[in-house]
Parts: C-alpha cells; sequence; structure tokens
DNA sequence: GGACGAGTGTAGCGGGTGCTACATTTGTAG
DNA sequence: CTACAAATGTAGCACCCGCTACACTCGTCC
C-alpha cells in the first residue's frame, strides 16, 4: 500500500471520529504522526484530502452493505440493513457523511459534488440489496430512496434524547412503510 | 423592537441566506451595516449569537406549522404540512437546522443543546398538528416521529440531482406511510 | 453644568488557517 | 561514486478568526 493511500486511510479514522467539520491540516497531521507539509505533498490540497476522505468513508458504508446476505423478503431486507446500519462502524460513516452533506448544502466544494457522487452509489447497493432479497427493481428504487431519507433523518437526531432505543418504535413503523412500497400494496 | 432585537432578525435573515457553517462576524456585521464590535456587544459571544439566530429561524418554522388550519383527515393534514416545508422561507429554516445538527452531531456547542430544544418544539408543533386533524395523541406522536425524519433526509438530499419534482413519489409514499401509522392499520 | 452610563469607532492582540519557498535527507539507478 | 528524483523538515507568509482595550460621543438625570 502507498504511503498516500496508508495516510488517505488513518486520516479517515481520525475525521470518522472527530468529526469532518472542525478539521484542520494541523492537528490531523499530528494525530497521523506526520506534518501537513506531507499532507499537502501527497494530496496537492485540503480539498482533494478531504475528498478522498470521503470516499474512502463511502467506499467502506458500501462494501458493508454488499457484503450482507439476501434474506427471505422485504421486511428482513429492512431490518438486516437497519441492523447493518447500526454498526459503530457504519454509523460513524453515515454521521461523516452527514457533516458532508450538510456542508455541502449551500453548494460548497468539494462537498456538493462527492455528496452526489456518493449518494449514488450508495443508494445503489441499497436498492440491489432490495432487489436481490426479491423486491422488484422499480419498486425496490422507490423504497430505498423512503429508507435513506428517514435514516438519514434518524441519523441527525441521534444525539438528541436518548438515541437509538427511542428510536425503535419509529423503525418499525418504516419498516412496515418500506415492505409496503416494496410489496406494491399501496 | 430593541436594536438587539433587529440584529437578531437581520443576522438570521442573513444566515438563512448564506448558511450557517462559514458563519464569521465580520462579513456578517459588513452585511448588517454595523460592526463584529456591537454584534459582540449586544450578543456578547459568537456563540450565544448563533443560539439566538437558531431560536428565531425555529420560532419562525413552528408559527408556520401552527397557523396551518387543521385538515379533514391524516392525509391532507400530512400534505398540507409538506407544502407549508416547501415554502421557500420555511426551507431555508429546516436547512439551517440541518446544519445546525450536523455542526452538533459531535456533541459541539451550543449547536447541540439548541437543536435539542429546537427539535422538541418542532415536534410538538406538528404532531399537534394532527391531532388537530384527528389524529389520536399516541399516533401523532409515530407518525411524526417518522415524517420528520423521513423529511429532514430529504431535505439533505434536496441538492442533489433534480431536487424536488424527483421526490414526488417519495413524497407519495411517505404520505401513504405516515397515513397508515397516523389510523393505526399496522 | 456636570456626572454618568449606554452605544460606538479604531486599533490591535494572540492564535489558527491553508499553503509555499527553500534546503535537506534519502533511496535508487547509471 | 555520482546524479537525480522522491520524500521530508523548517520557517514563514498572508489572511482570517473571536475577542478586547481604550477613547470618544451622546442623551439623560440631578
Amino acid at each position: 500500500m502507498s504511503k498516500r493511500d496508508d495516510l488517505a486511510e488513518q486520516a479517515t479514522d481520525h475525521a470518522l471520529e472527530h468529526g469532518l467539520i472542525g478539521l484542520s491540516l494541523r492537528p490531523l497531521a499530528a494525530a497521523l504522526g506526520t506534518s501537513d507539509r506531507m499532507l499537502l505533498y501527497h494530496f496537492g490540497t485540503k480539498d482533494d484530502l478531504v475528498a478522498t476522505l470521503l470516499r474512502v468513508s463511502n467506499d467502506r458504508s458500501v462494501a458493508a452493505v454488499r457484503a450482507l446476505t439476501p434474506a427471505r423478503d422485504v421486511r428482513r431486507a429492512v431490518r438486516d440493513l437497519w441492523r447493518a446500519m447500526n454498526t459503530e462502524s457504519l454509523q460513524r460513516c453515515q454521521r461523516m457523511y452527514v457533516e458532508a452533506a450538510a456542508l455541502g448544502l449551500f453548494g460548497r466544494e468539494p462537498y456538493a459534488t462527492v455528496v452526489r457522487e456518493a449518494n449514488e452509489v450508495w443508494i445503489g447497493a441499497v436498492a440491489d440489496h432490495l432487489v436481490a432479497s426479491g423486491v422488484r427493481r422499480s419498486r425496490a428504487v422507490r423504497a430505498t430512496a423512503l429508507l435513506d431519507a428517514a435514516y438519514t433523518g434518524l441519523m441527525l437526531d441521534l444525539p438528541l434524547d436518548e438515541g437509538v432505543p427511542q428510536q425503535r418504535q419509529t423503525v418499525r413503523d418504516l419498516v412496515d412503510a418500506v415492505a409496503a412500497v416494496a410489496q406494491g400494496s399501496a
């Protein structure tokens, strides 16, 4: 693995832990045992570094979803997705994605562009999982849109109240809703 | 209206237009025709200023929802909410809320605290609208949780693709899902 | 008129930012 | 051994940040 790739992985870990928004080169470099000088040397620009981080993080998320075994029906598929997404590591990736999306909300680059790409890939992976679990493609796309929107919203509210435990009922309702869309009962 | 309140309103307008994340005192003050010195004089601290902005913005959102006429059934209630939320002004408020929530994702103050407060009030207003439209309280709370999560997620994805038009199908599915929860058919 | 407090302008402090210039080390190929 | 390119350290530039010290102008009350 090239030095650059190694730094990218380490930097991604650091960003996943400390957040993307306040990220700055000197503290990051210090945490990785290198210097801002070297980060710029390898990545050219802070924006390029950040874009790389986001892609690495997204690749991890997508890999985790694609590694799921297809389920016997939609409900199980959605529940499996939910369980995977609540993994410590995947939750961090999603959290950083949310940060990036917020940074891109007003069109700021490179966030807007990278988030657009990442979202497309991610949506594709989730939809594929539903398809592999027996959902018709067109239905799967619709179901994924709903599922992803709700999941992202829940992620954003996570630090509020008691977080996950209190969301259980919402998740049950969400599973029902996604299943309804996927099965075309509506 | 006190000078301070006036500045708070103007500053809120500015933040709603230019985003919360890059906000800094000098450009903000210049845009309002004053100086950073005066902002600090009136608000004490940038954090206090930001907290005030967020409260003003949230108050506007909540007022807009509370001004809605109760609907004849859940579906109409949800569609009215969706239409209200897609008002230019309300969308901006929601967008800034999302920024604040992202800033608070890692516990950063004052964002985390203010977002928690704002969310509570906002959820209450939406739930009340559902109740006023004939939904049982306990059902309304569940339906609101789902509705709010999905709506926030959609907001975050808005800058992607073509935005609202492409979300129409998702919104239809969401209306069905919320109605299902509210009517207790599940 | 004189004291006083609210409001405001000017200047600047200390520190962080992304990034760069320059010199140096290190590894490798001829 | 030499030559050259990749990798790295040191120092610093120009700029932005939140915030503050100090002086000054007012309007108001005694």
